[in-house]
DNA sequence: GAGTGGATTTCGCAT
DNA sequence: ATGCGAAGTCCACTC
């Protein structure tokens, strides 16, 4: 028997009726369990799914999330996020699992006939993570770098709210004319440039005059740019990664006068 | 020593070196590897991430797909979707287990010092996954029951392009006008509501008359209801869950008329 | 609590 | 390969 203090227990082959108890005292202790066996799947809730039976990998998290893993697949088949109540229950010799969500009312439920490993868990992990390169790192640097627009550019304002929505960044070129920028982290499609299109107009419809429309971004879709040159708009290459580079400069300081 | 064939091998708290080893037999035997330890993780490639040290879950799956999980959240920390490339080596007493992508060229990195648990899964899966209530659901239900818009519906295509991109649904009501349909699985929001203006717009330019636009979803976002009227289109209640019920009877057979 | 938009979105389908 | 849109998207943030 593992000292309760290990970060890892693990049962391999347990009975179903000891399994059940296992995962019962887990589920009371909030430890996180993973489970791996024979099982089949039903969800309801907003849509609906049925899975038949096969060996998976079945995590139930400390928050109350769930994931059922097939042994291919990035996405878990089925899941619950977090915030759900768990329960297992035995019936027949099948182990039920189940996940309940309130808020929408939905359900997942597990069944076992076998279960080849029972392990609980409780890890320890306040390591920080910190992600770069992020549309938001693509705005704070044209806020501290606007030349990478171009020359003369001066940002006024930015998450300004407009009509249709907020412009990622509202400014003045070195011509006195008004200025919206539109940030995207990856190629720009349709939806881009019919966004930036958008802010322009309603933008141009208050200050009744000339406003230039700016998609930055690190390409832009083939069929798309024809779009762009119909719209009249602008298209300025620019890539996550340049962006994350001129931030992790010195100079960002200059950042905190913008917070 | 557990059986070559079991469809889950465990090796608790293994020395690096011996993890290593492990690991590296997994990957070139195409097994799915559970590894649970102490590690921190570098991200390099469309975005870049630095996670640092803490108990966490990784996963490496027979396709090539990777996550890291905390004991926390839906969504992993750090991952890679399927199709990389595993390596498994050590330095200086650290186990690095590399995810390698080509394109786009991505690098998750996991460093161990510590393993609790290292599992070599061959799971056995062939059970089929059935999900319903999806919004393609609901199209079928509309194609086999056109009253469920009005009475007197009648679609002539279904997924028929137009300029700004693909119609749900294409159709003439009962008194020969055109109507395009838009289908929303969820709540219509903005969104939803100029993608219908667009294509009613695109229509209307080609036919030259009167064209009607319905919005289908279970219930439509608050401040879009006077967007929509303003845009003189049209809302009809309808939720998923209604038109799964509907596609189960055994009327469903109908449905093969149109595949 | 609802609405809005981003995401290392992923995934599937069509061109 | 690229483009496009849905997803049981999830998630963070604002109102």
């Amino acid at each position: 028997m593992p000292s309760e203090k290990s970060p890892v227990n693990v049962f391999q082959n347990p009975s179903i009726v000891r399994a059940k108890e296992i995962i019962k005292n887990g589920i009371s202790h909030r430890k996180t369990l993973i489970l791996i066996g024979n099982c089949w799947v039903d969800y309801h809730g907003r849509a609906g799914s049925k899975l038949f039976p096969g060996e998976r990998i079945v995590i139930m998290k400390e928050d109350g999330s769930l994931l059922v893993h097939r042994s291919t697949g990035y996405e878990p088949v089925n899941w619950q996020p977090p915030g759900c109540i768990f329960e297992a229950n035995l019936k027949e010799n099948v182990l039920e699992v189940k996940a309940i969500r309130r808020k929408p009312a939905e359900t997942v439920v597990v069944y076992f006939d076998k279960l080849y490993l029972v392990s609980v868990l409780d890890l320890e992990d306040f390591g920080e993570f910190a992600l770069h390169a992020s549309e938001e790192d693509m705005q704070k640097a044209i806020l501290t770098e606007p030349s990478l627009i171009e020359p003369g550019f001066k940002p006024v304002t930015y998450e300004k709210k407009v009509e249709p929505g907020f412009m990622d960044i509202y400014g003045i070129d070195s011509q006195g004319r008004f200025v919206v920028v539109e940030i995207k982290r990856k190629t720009a499609g349709k939806e881009a440039v019919l966004q930036l299109a958008r802010y322009v107009e309603s933008v141009k419809s208050m200050v009744n005059r000339e406003v230039r429309g700016i998609l930055v971004a690190p390409s832009i879709a083939k069929g798309v740019q024809r779009l762009l040159e119909t719209l009249k708009l602008e298209f300025k290459a620019l890539s996550p990664k340049k962006c994350a580079e001129i931030l992790s400069k010195p100079e960002i300081k200059k950042l905190e006068e913008f917070l």
